[in-house]
DNA sequence: CACGGTATTGAACGTTGTTCAATATTCCGT
DNA sequence: ACGGAATATTGAACAACGTTCAATACCGTG
């Protein structure tokens, strides 16, 4: 028997977290489970369910994780550029590339459908906004001719359709694609998109 | 005991298939298993293991059913229309329409990943092709300034796009979204790149 | 040292996908 | 009409799953 307080509760959390990312790197999303996480940190399923709710809860956390490790990754890959066109390229290049290299956690993260009227948390909210946010900024120099509030509507019309399209590729539901690859597809929006956009301040 | 050669393998097929689908749309597809289906069609688990290879090979035929019934959806809701612009604006309505109204089968459509170098079937992808190919016809008339094949990827493209802004919306990964219909997302996300597209013919 | 409180366990329950020996039913040749 | 071959169908069995909770092992305090 572990001894008690050998760890903090929060401890056991971070562990399990640490844990529940490595069994999704080596097995994918149908290798994890309860007792493979709590056996992986020397705890037993019953640990597990006195630190998080259950299962559905401790995705949760998962995917925080991942939009913070993913934030990192946009950040480290977005740092410097000049004209929007170019930023949100490299931009939607990073995502393509997150999602490509690490696949498993990225699939977590919209794998679960939310219950109808149930919300997510707001620390969760908070980290989704975050995404939006520096496609938001890349748009900013545009505002000067487009209301601010246009500026988010096209951040989120664009970042959702670049998601679209790397999901369809990942899921290999566009195979017939006429031999683009995710990248070109995502240019070939962000292009047209754009030139649209610029010309629609009529 | 079902009597045997009540029904061809056929038969028993099209009864699980049918009986799948209520069960989808009654409990959700966290509801719908092997022992649920067989007992609806009284039949028992091993029968179905007779007439599909496994669970993922009868949901892949489930699939099926509903790009077609999809198909049929999409056509009768865009069948006369003039310009491309609103012919497509239409088309994504009556695709974000679907996905809303028939939410489990729709979310079933991509929430297996195929494994990595497993390719779905043939008759599976020509009813994928099938929907590009609706996008491609609507984009047809601007066929004389594009190249046939630039159609092609702008449909893909297109498509992929507001596939991605349904399924963020429908998912509940973009609650601020500054107000905006998922149908007002599509909107805006074909007008700029329309218009940016019938610019790109420089 | 003993006791109260609690961290931890692990067996138990109901469910899942999948397999396969056993059984029930039909069909065909005699 | 009957017996045996062929096969459709069963349902028990297995390993694994999420989740619960009485029982247990441990610790700090008196």
């Amino acid at each position: 028997m572990a001894r008690r307080s050998d760890h903090s509760r929060e401890e056991i959390r971070e562990m399990a977290l640490g844990a529940a990312l490595t069994i999704l790197e080596e097995e994918g999303a149908k290798g994890l489970s309860a007792r493979k996480v709590a056996s992986a940190i020397g705890y037993t399923v019953g640990t597990l369910y006195l630190v998080f709710k259950n299962q559905q809860e401790m995705v949760l956390h998962l995917n925080a994780l991942t939009l913070d490790d993913m934030n990192e990754w946009l950040e480290s890959r977005s740092a410097h550029c000049s004209a929007p066109r170019d930023c949100l390229q490299t931009l939607a290049e990073a995502y393509i590339d997150y999602a490509m290299e690490k696949g498993a956690r990225w699939n977590l993260l919209f794998d679960s459908v939310v219950a109808e009227h149930e919300v997510l948390p707001e620390w969760y909210q908070q980290r989704l906004g975050r995404l939006f946010g520096r496609v938001e900024r890349m748009l900013a120099p545009l505002k000067s001719e487009h209301e601010a509030i246009e500026i988010e509507r096209a951040a989120r019309v664009l970042w959702a359709s670049v998601h679209g399209i790397c999901t369809l590729k990942i899921r290999h539901r566009m195979d017939l694609a006429g031999g683009q690859s995710t990248a070109q597809m995502a240019q070939m929006l962000i292009d047209n998109f754009l030139r649209g956009f610029a010309e629609s301040k009529k």
